[in-house]
DNA sequence: AGATAAAATGTAAGTACTTACATAGGCGTA
DNA sequence: TACGCCTATGTAAGTACTTACATTTTATCT
């Protein structure tokens, strides 16, 4: 069943149908009602590889993330694609890990899968050292690059982001005017995020006068998803290291603290206090509940792809917005 | 750049080229050299929408689920898109809410996406009522169909489910065992999963000589992700209704009685034990950590993208399998 | 060396659309 | 009535591959 076999029941040429199929304009509303209702009688879909094949194009994004099994990741995705079947689109999701050399082959695998445009979803894409980051580059010469929860300047990309740093500062900050002055700070990984909040973290002790002590500062790089396995490290750090609170660059972070702290009998927020990061369910699991900065996903994914369709568009727009984050307070902070 | 241009660069005709890159016999090391040589200087990547034209498929799989912001269903789709790209396919990610229309709609745009097959997560696809599973029947004219974790004998459907009657059989008479009889089951959906556990629970109830009483099976639909209007629901129940545990059919209902019995004041396990579903993050999030039933997730995902990839080369595939849940003993029971 | 088979390569016909351009027809105006 | 313009429709040339079948080249055997 092809557009020809409908051009030839309704008695026109292809041209007709195809124009009727793509509501284009010049087609009398005699003809469009009897092409309408051939197709409708024969259950004609057009092909959408050859339909792609003519416009250069599927109607597809691919969806671009390292760990999809990561709440922040897989909300992302949640959103984002809800936003963008409104608007007609489809996307193709790809997990990459946090390998330069999978990041690198699966963004190109889905510029020749000649997606629309790709979203890449988290900080983990942005490497410190520039010369990592060329593989972006070269996709933005196929397609636009929308970048969610990272920073990146370069023709073709376009980033919408929260200032982690700023809200790390304010979340500490608050922390030293409630009283706590020895503050740990917990992250997982090294991405720009992490490293941003890290920043807010030194400048509200510096801000307040108090030391910065590396030993403060524990990198924790295991797998998210084992929550007591981030209590057991907790437990494992040299004792002399005393503290009156964490700040965690992630939820699961916090609750691995928040596990820490039950384990040793430590009472939360007196003897404890606790700040995550993403809002996630799990803030809302642990008992108390936790504090956490809302780093507004929602509106991150309804701004990026609200970007990504004004692009495909041809419009111009903005190539970065920066949100700010909001600490929501629960019971895990005085 | 096209396949004409290599030939040309090459000295070849197009079906050379073509057979090189397809890695088809017939070549002779020579000119696949050559060929390769060319391709790799120009950079050349052939059309993905010509190829899928040709081909008739771009490897793509369609997953469809209702809300992949479910823990549940984001991890399923995380397993099933990690088995699939090590399978050399991509996924088109669609959630289409509980609806019959949207799920109908979007089963449909997937196939008449090309998608080389759908895999529809979660027995919120399967009704009831026979005739709302029409939808998918007609699917299956096109495609094969595969379902995780739903049951539906069909011609060109296969399955990979757990024995929720059984697990949730087993669950509930452990807890008999243990000395517990007054039980109340929990769900928030009415999918065919939900409802086996329902069975399971009933049957362990009757096996033990023990009444079956409605107001013991509650049903609160609510936003899964609201763990604390959990909590409130089961504040909200008769208090005639006096039960010493909590049977879950999903990790989130858990964790809201969790939260209960910590307003309550109820000591877990000994005033109240709980059981969850799914061994999801959040049982590990909770103090006590939760006793739950493992589903396997991992193998049924494994299990359906092995089946899909033989379906697709050919082989004759088994249309169903069943997997046996696991109980977790953890914190909330005895 | 010549016949024959096998391997390598080429030709051309799909695959199913979109769209620029050509053409036809209807209408209003001079 | 003739001309021009606008709308509706058709023709045909892309779009870039795959692959059946034809042809050429190479190898093998007698």
């Amino acid at each position: 069943m092809t557009i020809y076999d409908i051009s030839e029941k309704a008695g026109v040429s292809i041209a007709t149908v195809s124009r009727v199929l793509n509501g284009a304009g010049n087609v009398s509303a005699q003809t469009r009602q009897k092409v309408l209702s051939v197709i409708e009688a024969c259950g004609y879909t057009p092909n959408a590889f050859a339909r792609g094949l003519g416009l250069n194009s599927m109607n597809t994004i691919g969806i671009l993330c390292a760990d999809s099994s990561d709440l922040y990741q897989a909300n992302a995705i949640y959103h984002i694609e809800r936003e963008l079947r409104q608007n007609n689109y489809n996307c193709i999701l790809c997990c990459t890990g946090y390998g330069l050399e999978d990041k690198q082959k699966y963004l190109n695998l889905l510029v020749n899968k000649k997606v629309d445009s790709v979203i890449l979803v988290g900080s983990a894409f942005i490497a410190d050292n520039d010369a990592e980051n060329d593989y972006i580059r070269e996709a933005t010469k196929e397609i636009p690059v929308l970048l969610l929860n990272a920073d990146f300047d370069f023709e073709n990309v376009y980033c919408a982001l929260c200032d982690d740093f700023k809200s790390a500062l304010q979340a500490t900050t608050g922390l030293i005017e409630s009283g706590v002055e020895d503050i740990l700070f917990l992250y997982d990984s090294k991405t720009h995020s992490a490293l941003r909040k890290l920043s807010g973290y030194q400048s509200a002790l510096t801000q307040k006068g108090l030391p910065l002590r590396t030993e403060y500062m524990q990198y924790f790089p295991g797998n998210h998803a084992d929550l007591p396995s981030i209590a057991d490290f907790l437990s494992s750090i040299d004792p002399a290291v005393q503290y009156r609170a964490v700040v965690a660059a992630d939820d699961n972070l916090a609750i691995g603290a928040v596990k820490f702290a039950h384990k040793k009998g430590l009472s939360i927020p007196n003897e404890l206090s606790i700040i995550g990061y993403n809002n996630s369910i799990l803030s809302t699991c642990c008992e108390p509940e936790l504090t956490t900065v809302d780093n507004r996903l929602e509106s991150l994914c309804h701004h990026i792809v609200n970007t990504l369709i004004g692009i495909l568009n041809g419009q111009e727009m903005p190539q970065k917005v920066i949100f700010s984050g909001e600490l929501v307070k629960r019971g895990t902070t005085l």
